[in-house]
DNA sequence: TGTACATCAGTGAACGCGCGTTCACTGATGTAC
DNA sequence: TGTACATCAGTGAACGCGCGTTCACTGATGTAC
């Protein structure tokens, strides 16, 4: 019964949210819209801050969540068609829920540091959009080139054709090479969410990644105002581009 | 001596959006500080949001002033140069004024519906990304492929080699080709700030303006903790790595 | 050169509002004997 | 079966705070005659 108001509690504070903004929450509104007096909320949660916290993870969870399905119901070898539902459903889940995504993906609200609590939920998107690189690396169907001595092989994609110093494919006028600092970085994303990919796919996903929520962040703040006028078709598009520059085929 | 103070009262607010944010911002906590009664500042401003307007307009300036100042000291067929400042300009003040660039880039302000006048400054970072591509292209420097029929020619680039349907070099496996419902966007761009590329290249040089911001937004914000350490070089590559996607040599 | 007047930047008080958090408390519920 | 007690969800008042905006006002400055 206690988990039941709680969740009524943070179900209240994420309506809010949608009408006032993350700035605009306060524990007093939630409370009256409770029919409670607001020190009554304390019960629940001990301060404003946790209750931000709650609808972060929260936020989180449920993105990850509809990622998840979305790519989840896929055939396993289309990897195309999971990353196209992977990048499909973070803007649907967006759109739907434009001042969550405001929360977790836009601006730190002022003043509030994010806990420890909220890394593992703010994974899971990222964990989907790994696997999909991942899985389509060591499947063989990733484009490339490599870099030099990295790669299993996986056909020559868009990068066209030329030889490099280690006998995989390097096209000339290819793409740019990571820097070697960001190895430690691959190493690290080599044992969480991209597994056994060398470092420039890893780095490409990573690209595509912020190039996936910056399309979203500049459809919803704004930015595509008077630019794209169908958003849907262009969105589509601009996913499968991003897509192919990580280097999944058609 | 009115514009000098209506010049202080903005720079102290800038001062203030610096260490509480947009939504904490207080027209009673800028008087204070400016020695004021909290009613004076009504002479310069007539309320609070046409502060925040005026800082709003002041944000987009000053990031088109630098992207600008930045790429206009680059030898005008240095395309790649000339990006790499771009987006270099973007990043590094984005970076030395984090609310600024939340206040313009970030999350919308609750309740704050921008006005009219904001338009034209926002778009000027845009104008010097479009003239670089726009550049790049009618100097013949940009990338293939192109649409079929559409190009001036140019070198064939990333994509490959191939045979189009038009004559123009078309890669297997090349870049996904724009819905035909983004035409009309194309023909507003081509008017404003991408005078004379083909569809293709206008839609990729917007999936790569959005892509550098969303790199710049996921480091402002908190995405790249924990993931990557080195974030100038890593920014460098992306950048670059972007630029080759929109067509840009090396 | 001197006076009358208009302008307008800045004052000070007030309006009505909402906020987070604390604290001693009430009163229902369930448990132990 | 009945009594004593502990638990704890929710109350109500209060603390001290800041906010945007309004309004009648003061008083210095500059201008016109």
């Amino acid at each position: 019964v206690r988990a039941e108001l709680t969740r009524e509690i943070t179900d209240i504070a994420r309506r809010q949210l949608a009408t006032e903004g993350a700035a605009g929450l306060s524990l007093r509104a939630v409370a009256r819209e409770m029919g409670m007096v607001s020190s009554a909320v304390y019960r629940y949660f001990s301060s404003r801050d946790e209750l931000l916290t709650a609808l972060i993870i929260d936020g989180y969870n449920a993105a990850g969540a509809a990622v998840e399905e979305a790519e989840g119901a896929c055939r396993r070898e289309d990897y195309p068609g999971r990353w196209l539902a992977a990048c499909g459903a973070v803007r649907a889940w967006a759109i739907a829920h434009p001042h969550e995504y405001a929360l977790v993906y836009g601006s730190p609200v002022p003043g509030y540091q994010a806990p420890q609590q909220t890394i593992g939920p703010a994974s899971r998107v990222a964990v989907v959009i790994g696997a999909i690189i991942s899985d389509a690396y060591r499947g063989g169907a990733l484009a490339g080139p490599w870099v030099s001595g990295e790669g299993p092989g996986g056909v020559a994609g868009p990068g066209g054709t030329g030889g490099g110093p280690g006998g995989w494919p390097v096209p000339r006028g290819g793409w740019p090479v990571p820097p070697v600092s960001f190895s430690p970085d691959a190493d690290r994303l080599r044992e969480s969410v991209l597994p056994g990919v060398p470092s420039d796919v890893a780095a490409r996903a990573l690209i595509a990644w912020a190039g996936l929520f910056g399309l979203v962040s500049f459809e919803l703040f704004g930015q595509f105002e008077n630019v794209i006028t169908e958003r849907d078709e262009f969105f589509r598009y601009a996913a499968a581009s991003l897509g192919r520059f990580a280097g999944l085929p058609d």
